[in-house]
DNA sequence: ACCATATATACGTTTTAGCATATATTTTTA
DNA sequence: TAAAAATATATGCTAAAACGTATATATGGT
């Protein structure tokens, strides 16, 4: 997944995306419903968000049954890999992310979660 | 020089803040003048991005004459200085990148180079 | 077939960002 | 002190981004 640097950037200046792939680097694949709960936002807010995460190949979704789980794109440039993963390093436990994360942990019935183990 | 990460981004997030920090971040300190003629954009232009990004931090200004120097915040937080460096490495053969070095390199009556050495 | 849950999209509105142009400020030189 | 060069700022306009709400689609279970 090649992309240019612009595009990439204005996908990152954006408050929710940014939280959105900061808790993906943080956790791997996420569902719209846990991030709707970590974020504290409306459901149509974070799939917009998503949507145009996925249209510029930052992110990939599957579908598990009724959730879509989104992820940053594995096969996403090494540069733009390394910028996210620095900066989730970098700032998980400043604001707002580590109250998203702290969120997303306290998240009941978390769908795939462990729930009978 | 902290910098939150929402703000740094959104700096970022625009073609002419992000061309003129890769610019500075290949070539050191630049002045408004070169900055317009390498981009080739108006003065005023490329005057308010500047004070924008000297606003959050991210950039220091000093004066020589009559002419201001805008350098990457030598303080600024460590994971910021990696993510402009590792985006200026990955992307310099790319454009508009590459043309806005070439166009530098290219321009005439550079202050402070060397016009008699 | 029907209902509940999860997700996506559409629409109209509001907010914000970016722009062109004009003008002000600062410094240098004559 | 006047003029020129470099830079900064102000103003009004336009375009784009983001938002809230409503609604559509898809899946799973009864």
């Amino acid at each position: 997944m090649t992309i240019d640097a612009n595009t990439f950037f204005s996908a990152l200046g954006n408050d929710i995306r940014l939280r959105c792939l900061v808790l993906m680097q943080l956790q791997g694949e996420l569902c719209v419903c846990e991030l709707t709960h970590a974020l504290d936002l409306s459901q149509p807010m974070i799939s917009r968000h998503l949507a145009l995460l996925r249209e510029i190949g930052l992110v990939e979704a599957r579908r598990a049954g009724q959730w879509m789980y989104y992820t940053i794109h594995p096969e996403l440039d090494a540069w733009a890999k390394k910028v996210i993963r620095e900066t989730a390093k970098a700032n998980e436990k400043e604001l707002p992310f580590a109250n998203d994360l702290l969120a997303l942990k306290e998240m009941p019935n978390r769908p795939g979660a462990s729930c009978c183990a």
